[in-house]
DNA sequence: AATGTTATGTTATAATGTTACAAAAAAAGG
DNA sequence: CCTTTTTTTGTAACATTATAACATAACATT
């Protein structure tokens, strides 16, 4: 790793990692700032540009917030499902649905150049803790 | 219309009706001002949270927006494909397809609670408007 | 080295959203 | 009616999310 830039980003993956859920701007901010106290939003905004950029991390849109994607590589993540008790998001891409989305938004004679799906509610880990405590 | 609250909701929806398109909370504020110089974000905050839960006003979660909800009675949107050009926002329906995404999510085990479905791109108008000019 | 170009850091500020509490209005009970 | 209680509304302050503007540093080319 070279240039502070990318030393940058690799803190923030690593963040978005070892967190294993979505955080904020702010949040990832406030970890980078224990090694380096003056790190401000901006070089954080501007890491995480790059690394959505290049699919290695996506940008939750519903919860303004990021995490790291888990299948690097194949940066085809369909939907996101957001679990809203323990945050963790999980990235499934079943076959066809982008497909079907895009057919859709085609039929009211839309162009569409970018979809966002995302699901709220509760992962199964966190389901079975609830239903036995 | 007889409450305070149920006139700015009025005002609300007439703003986002006259506009045609998507607005953040704070043009509506703007709009809003014309008529009452005083009005604070936080009314219209209030009166947007009492309008999405009546299902007359959409979230637009990707542009932190909202918009008029075209199908008065159907509150069944699916997805909200947003033009790019104009700031026009269409809802549309295609049968099956939120079963769909709620089944992929089960598959993960994943227990859905609310989905987000929207698209980016440029509506037909805005198309046929750039290719013949 | 002098110059231009890009990357990075820093500060301030804009945009979006919420909290906390005071004031006003409405409802309930006598 | 009049008082008390509860709910609704207004207001100001604040919290969170994001970007703009500009300075400085790094680097490449001559």
């Amino acid at each position: 790793m070279y240039t502070r830039s990318e030393e940058t980003q690799r803190q923030i993956i690593k963040i978005l990692r070892d967190a294993g859920k979505h955080l904020s701007a702010y949040d990832i901010t406030a970890a980078m700032s224990a090694g380096n106290p003056k790190i401000a939003p901006t070089t954080i905004y501007r890491g995480l540009a790059v690394l959505v950029d290049k699919g290695l991390v996506h940008r939750v849109e519903s919860t303004n917030s990021y995490m790291a994607c888990k299948h690097e590589g194949r940066h085809d993540a369909a939907i996101l499902s957001i679990c809203h008790s323990c945050g963790e998001v999980e990235e499934s891409s079943p076959p066809g649905l982008i497909d079907e989305i895009a057919n859709a938004a085609s039929e009211i004679g839309f162009a569409p150049s970018k979809h966002v799906l995302e699901v709220h509610g509760v992962c199964s880990s966190c389901e079975s803790q609830k239903a036995a405590p």
